[in-house]
DNA sequence: GATACAGTTCATTGGAGACTGTACTGTTAA
DNA sequence: TTAACAGTACAGTCTCCAATGAACTGTATC
């Protein structure tokens, strides 16, 4: 049992290893060069960890692609993550400011490409509650009424479905839980809505802002209060 | 608060660090030589961890002429660790045999000041079962009938939930995954339960026999065999 | 007093393992 | 197809820090 202990504590233990730890705590997703980024450390060394982790069961991957997600293998592990924050020394608590940054990302962000966060849920369930787009075997596609809408963005739907990339496809939002649009639909709905200033990107972060001109036209367009 | 973190999880990480408070766990205090001969290391690597552990506020000393004696310093460091315990992969526990003295530790020990194992599953089952005790927002409180099975016990309700301490709390069983009794209300079952002779400590070890008045006892009052 | 023991301090050493550079596989996009 | 990118594998380097040996303080017992 105490060998057993000791290979968890010296799991845990390594600062880069602990870093990855607390930053998947929240549940969410993460592939392993956002990761490397945002510990700041070389790809191949992230890899390393990475792989560390997953052979002592605390983190699992999904591959998608090219990319692999990375996230907390179970609830137990975030629940002793918890419990070794609570062992940070008392004085060093004095700087207790939680941080907006946090809110604004799980708010809106880009998920590569496409639109997350609890603004990119909404949307889907808005284009789908609309019959804009619908559901064809875990996919999605166009519906007539919604061949209009798209046009009114300056998205060309049939050049979009020449792509060899896939069109439209639901995706599991990591912070909301639930899907939001993904695909070549997905991309160039957001870079439209980029462009026409419902949306501005924030600098070094994931994290949307949402304009006044985006909320009343998500709200004419979609009827969503964002 | 990374930073904090490292710094905590690299105090817990190293083996011969995880290994003293692994030992600590069941609240009882050591002295350094104790320990060095338990751990198998020598006292100066000793002295050293443990200084390092006391400056980590995850140990106090206290003196008694030339002996000292280092203990867990508060719950949340015994916590800490029991959910630690929980992340040891599965397959760990099947393939190897376990062995008579874990076998004893896994069935009935000390955590802290109060009874788990599977013994102590086991009492907070039947306490809930029975509705001595029942849970109000992730703490336990006691009933009517709850206060007439203390007092019986000899246990003054009244006064224990006059301390700072948190009264009655679930707290998770490393080697059974499931809930014992946590905070004060388990600290003072356990005392009362060794007072009156149902269970006995045994020497230089976490674990607690059960007597054969204590079999009776906990069968007729809870409905347990042990 | 002398002796034995508990625990600590400090400089030195040794080695585990984190990091880097290079090179590779597999996937996506044009 | 080619190029770009995500991620991995491996060998070599380097660095931190645990462990050691020797010497010390302080306490108990004779």
């Amino acid at each position: 049992m105490d060998k057993d202990i000791q290979q968890v504590t010296s799991l845990i233990g390594d600062p880069v290893r602990a870093s990855i730890l607390w930053a998947l705590t929240d549940g969410r997703a993460y592939t392993a060069t956002e990761l490397s980024v945002t510990i700041n450390t070389s790809p191949q060394n992230m890899s390393m960890h990475l792989s560390k982790l997953i052979k002592g069961e605390l983190l699992t991957v999904e591959s998608q692609g090219r990319y692999k997600y990375y996230r907390i293998a179970k609830p137990e592990v975030a629940h002793a993550l918890e419990a070794i924050a609570c062992l940070v020394p008392e004085d060093k608590h004095k700087k207790k400011t939680i941080q907006p940054e946090e809110k604004a990302i799980r708010y809106c962000r880009s998920c590569y490409g496409h639109l997350a966060g609890k603004v990119g849920v909404l949307v889907n369930e808005a284009l789908l509650a609309q019959k804009i787009i619908q559901p064809v075997d875990n996919l999605y596609a166009v519906t007539k009424k919604g061949e209009a809408f798209f046009a009114d963005l300056k998205i060309d739907i049939a050049l979009l479905q020449k792509q060899r990339r896939i069109f439209a496809k639901p995706c599991l939002d990591w912070s909301e839980r639930k899907h939001h649009l993904a695909g070549s639909l997905g991309t160039a709905l957001l870079n439209s809505m980029l462009e026409l200033d419902y949306f501005r990107r924030s600098k070094n972060s994931r994290t949307i802002l949402v304009t006044g001109k985006g909320q009343t036209q998500l709200f004419q367009k979609l009827k969503i209060s964002v």
